[in-house]
DNA sequence: ATTTATTTACCGAACGTTCGGTAAATAATA
DNA sequence: TATTATTTACCGAACGTTCGGTAAATAAAT
């Protein structure tokens, strides 16, 4: 007898947190079919290029929430730019459930085969500097200032990420988004 | 016919090179014998454990290399505070090759083994928060205000290195180097 | 009935590891 | 000092396991 049909939004999500837990050659097609519920060649079916395509997959599914949580919401003209500002962080707090999740930019960064995913990657980091730049020029500060600031999100972020993760101490994080919140505050 | 001895800190370092840069799953036993010139066998004989052994073995070494060079130099009162800063930032450049080299740390901090090195990792990040702290303390800050820049030194550091590990852009590393010197140089 | 999705069973290759044995260096003996 | 015994360092070949991946069979859906 055959399972039911599995959720592909489920498989997505038990893709993207066995990669971004344990890395790309930490993540062998065993653990994915345990995590997915789905047999390895269930798997080849929906990822003909196996591995390599899934862990693609995943990484696109990341760009796609950095444009949903962090590009539109910093964006959005409607609202005030420091309630975006809470709200993008806040996501970025869940996202990582506080210090306790690694980043899969970072995982996916590591190993023989992180070449694949430089481009991806590189564009990820890239939409957060930049909407975050755009914000602060519009909150009224100027475009150099801006910039540098917003330059320094990103490896604050994966700062706090890595100690966290390494150490299991997550007031790396907290702390990290409080001064984020904090530093950015010149805005109303 | 057998080869000639090798020199055993050449094999330390070759071994450091490798899980540095590819991390523990990303290593295979074929490309550290590779790297260090020694068979399979051969790392056996000198690391009975074998994978696991030599990883230890060389985040031992980062151990002793943190001690020797952050540590001690930092803690030196023979030396004017700024000097000893210059010194001890001057050598992370060194050991980080200015942002094309991963941290051993990091990279030994994914994946699904990463709880075998945790408890050394986490020691050698201490090392560097507390002699950091003690020189800002020397330097004249009160306790609670040195904590607190000390603690930020690591996140800064392994955030840059994952910044420009992951793009290929060594900018994010010179500019946290330049960025420590300047929020640290309270002192004389 | 045809197509799509999943599974079972399997494959060659690579994995980390172990074993048997050899050349060279060192220690003990004569 | 010359000879013998022991240890050290290394290597080729193979081990069992797991790897990523595939073909054929079966079940579900349309």
């Amino acid at each position: 007898m055959r399972n039911n049909k599995v959720d592909p939004e489920n498989v997505d999500q038990k893709l993207f947190e066995i990669f971004r837990s344990v890395g790309y050659d930490g993540a062998s097609m065993e653990s994915l079919s345990q995590a997915t519920g789905l047999k390895k060649a269930s798997l080849y079916h929906r990822f003909p290029n196996g591995k390599q395509e899934m862990a693609q997959h995943v990484l696109k599914n990341v760009e796609q929430w950095i444009n949903d949580n962090i590009v539109t919401v910093l964006a959005d003209k409607a609202i005030s730019p420091s309630i975006r500002l809470k709200k993008a962080i806040s996501s970025l707090g869940k996202l990582y459930n506080n210090g306790a999740n690694n980043c899969l930019l970072r995982t996916l960064s590591i190993g023989p085969d992180a070449g694949i995913f430089k481009e991806t990657v590189t564009h990820c980091f890239n939409l957060i500097t930049q909407s975050f730049t755009e914000l602060l020029i519009e909150a009224g500060l100027p475009g150099s200032e801006a910039k540098k600031k917003a330059n320094l999100i990103n490896p604050l972020l994966q700062g706090a990420l890595v100690l966290s993760g390494a150490t299991g101490d997550n007031s790396h994080f907290e702390n990290c988004l409080d001064n984020i919140g904090q530093f950015l505050q010149t805005t109303n």
